[in-house]
DNA sequence: TTGACTTGTCAGTCTTTACTGACAATACCG
DNA sequence: CGGTATTGTCAGTAAAGACTGACAAGTCAA
């Protein structure tokens, strides 16, 4: 009396599909691989942690793709590698709390991102300072522009920094109760518009 | 005794370039075209508005390449069209204030990207939600995991929700005086870590 | 209007990025 | 250890994206 198991659930697996291509295009527009984003939108589903040939066999990617992509997930601490004792293959899983999720991807960017822009800013204003002032010294012609163009990127140096010191503050409140309090405080700031 | 001018004055220029280039890739990072970006940084600089012709020569691209850019500029809100009379040629201005055009650029993207992403989830969510109940009333087996999978993307869906009223939050405090002063507080905020 | 100049469009081409699959390296079992 | 299951790497290829340049469309002075 024993039935054929059914291969593939259809109404979860279309359930699924729908926000696993979703998270795809939203990872694409912000500058991640689509496939690292649909991976993540897989393992974020799971129940429990999936091993890599599951993972190739529901996105119908190559292995060498999932591989590089669960590699860069990793880096992006979206993911976490899962060793199950007596199980030769690794196992992984997502962080379940977008919150926590996002906090650790704009931290990241911080670091790979942000930081070094920052700095290069601060390299280009000192030579911007030191090209007009020298100017100024040897009364070249071309003084006047030289300040004019040290002030406009002194500007948005600061800038930069001023933005560095936003998503400081984002990252010291946290995705805990704090942070929690203040997402639930901007619920209400009145809308611009 | 008239002597010819120089036709690019070398400190200016290479002042100008190393921010140019750097904001190129800045852009490139935050999915924005890098040509798009090197046209902003050019007319940022400026002292004045800048027509096609004068941007073509002095970034090496076409001119086919530059209007579309310059569209894409012009639909970002970063720069605006400059007419003089008696001038066939349109100038092209950049905003000066880089917390007014960073708004501008927010604003947009919440429009474009935000807003679309967060009607997506609600509408996955609500047919998530419906075929769970379907395989209840039907004692499908799949039922539970159905529910499952409903709870992690309303979890989702609510996370995008916040978001989008965190973006809100910040455009409402605007690029003016509130503004400033938030940022000001940003940057004594304890940093984490 | 015409004609001269400027800007917009888009097919074709070039460049960059993503993906596959064969092979190498690694991990684990007995 | 040796054998095998699994994962990592990377050269070659496929797909996507950016750029050019020829032509079309628009604009303005006369």
């Amino acid at each position: 009396m024993s039935q054929k198991p059914q291969t593939s659930p259809k109404a979860l697996t279309e359930v699924e599909d729908r926000f696993i291509a979703q998270w795809g295009e939203i990872s694409a527009l912000w500058g991640v691989n689509r496939t690292v984003g649909r991976i993540h939108a897989l393992l974020y589903l799971s129940r429990q942690p999936l091993d890599m040939e599951t993972i190739t066999k529901r996105l119908q990617i190559s292995h060498g793709n999932c591989s590089t992509s669960i590699r860069d997930l990793l880096a992006w601490n979206s993911i976490r590698r899962v060793h199950v004792p007596g199980e030769r293959r690794v196992l992984y899983e997502s962080e379940q709390d977008p919150w926590t999720w996002f906090h650790a991807c704009i931290r990241e960017r911080r670091r790979r991102e942000v930081v070094p822009v920052v700095d290069a800013m601060h390299e280009i204003t000192d030579h911007a300072k030191l090209s007009a002032d020298a100017a100024d010294a040897a009364g070249s012609p071309e003084a006047a522009d030289l300040h004019d163009a040290f002030e406009r990127i002194a500007r948005f140096a600061k800038f930069m920094d001023e933005f560095q010191d936003l998503i400081d503050a984002f990252l010291a409140v946290g995705a805990g109760p704090l942070g929690k309090a203040l997402r639930t405080v901007a619920k209400f700031v009145p809308k611009a518009r």
